[in-house]
DNA sequence: TTACTGAATTTTGAATTCAAAATACAAAAT
DNA sequence: ATTTTGTATTTTGAATTCAAAATTCAGTAA
């Protein structure tokens, strides 16, 4: 693959990273095991470096170490995916409040810009470039609202969120219809500065999206 | 000190619980540097289980490494704390939401216990006893309404807020003759079992200290 | 066939080793 | 006396090594 070990300041971050991408895109899947001696000589390291990343990952449970057997690409359960948007709920609720006292003018022009191609379509059947915008929205919102500690724990929760996701209906919990007007509500109480609507907004659209979750669960039977 | 080698499954959990108490109770103080050398012989490993832990921590901001410089224990600055502070609102919020909804009938008994030993007492000045019970408090709220995700972030942001004012007045924000109130409040709102109660006291609860650790930065200049 | 046993192989957790970088310190120059 | 330079020492980041544990798999028994 690569190669990696060459100079050498902070490898396991740079693993950390590569690792974490790989996650996402499915290039390691949940409950999978994962070859350390393999995947080291593949990223041209020795097990050090890679055994650090690990234990990073570990921490923000996107991996899980079972002593003496080894790590595992984390699987969750659909309990504990609401326990994670209901995580959200509360976190991006004040990364939208926060963005709505801090956001500047240019921002708000970009943010205005958010879901514009979908405004006029009646009834939205590109679920990839939706759910696609609707990870960059919030991405943005946690970017103007969130900073050190707060976007940390975010970047975290939604990388499972996604990860999590890609399975059903291209990562989205609701149809696009539904979820639409609610961002663009939140835009708005962005764009006006009122960090109490923002917060409000958000929250419920999360709320709603936690409430599905649990009707699913409810229906479909535990992962 | 102690012999830690000896059986190994994973050291470096170990270890870490250690290092994290050693802060906690300033063996290890802000901004100064660990001698891994050093530390791991005290503690009678090798480097490589010490620095898996330190890594841990740089994870939950408890520990910073500068590369090719080492590890520091994380000295926050005001601001910081506010941020923390900030974010210890929204998530004790959400757990007193859940203790609300969660709590056993025991652990209710258990709850109004609480706070007991102040209640006849006009004026409060055992501060050290007061900050004592304010964390056992918080500490209990944590165990019942947060699990899994929810308490492994609080635990990590309390030792941070609980660690960095053990400097001043016994590691209280706000007199406990200003707070007493509050908690009783929560207290009863969770015994209740009102979730938006409990959620919305333990968010003033909170948002207060906030406010007053703000007019302390902005009077005291930063540290 | 299927289930069990036990040796060979692989993998893990942790110690050790090693080169490169950082630090400490002493001598020389301003 | 203070700064600068050069060298010895320490410390770091990462590879390597090594024993113990887990896994694999062939051969045997049911």
């Amino acid at each position: 693959m690569q190669n990696l070990g060459a100079a050498h300041a902070n490898l396991d971050q740079k693993v950390y990273q590569i690792l974490k991408t790989m996650i996402m895109e499915r290039k390691l899947l949940p409950g999978e095991k994962i070859r350390q001696e393999k995947l080291a000589q593949d990223l041209g390291i020795s097990r050090t470096p890679l055994v650090a990343a690990l234990k990073f990952l570990e921490h923000e449970k996107l991996v899980e170490s079972k002593p003496r057997r080894g790590f595992f690409v984390r699987l969750f359960k659909k309990q504990e995916m609401i326990s994670i948007f209901e995580l959200r709920e509360v976190l991006e609720g004040l990364a939208a409040r926060r963005a709505a006292t801090h956001i500047t003018d240019p921002q708000i022009d970009q943010l205005q810009q958010f879901f514009h191609p979908f405004m006029q379509t009646p009834k939205i059947r590109d679920f990839r470039s939706y759910s696609q915008e609707d990870r960059r929205f919030h991405t943005f919102v946690i970017q103007i609202g969130a900073k050190e500690f707060l976007r940390s724990i975010l970047e975290t929760y939604n990388i499972i969120s996604f990860s999590y996701q890609v399975v059903s209906s291209e990562g989205l919990v609701r149809s696009p219809n539904e979820t639409l007007g609610e961002h663009l509500a939140v835009i708005e109480a962005i764009s006006d500065r009122d960090p109490e609507a923002a917060e409000t907004l958000m929250r419920n659209h999360f709320k709603k999206s936690a409430a599905s979750l649990m009707r699913d669960a409810a229906k479909l039977r535990p992962v």
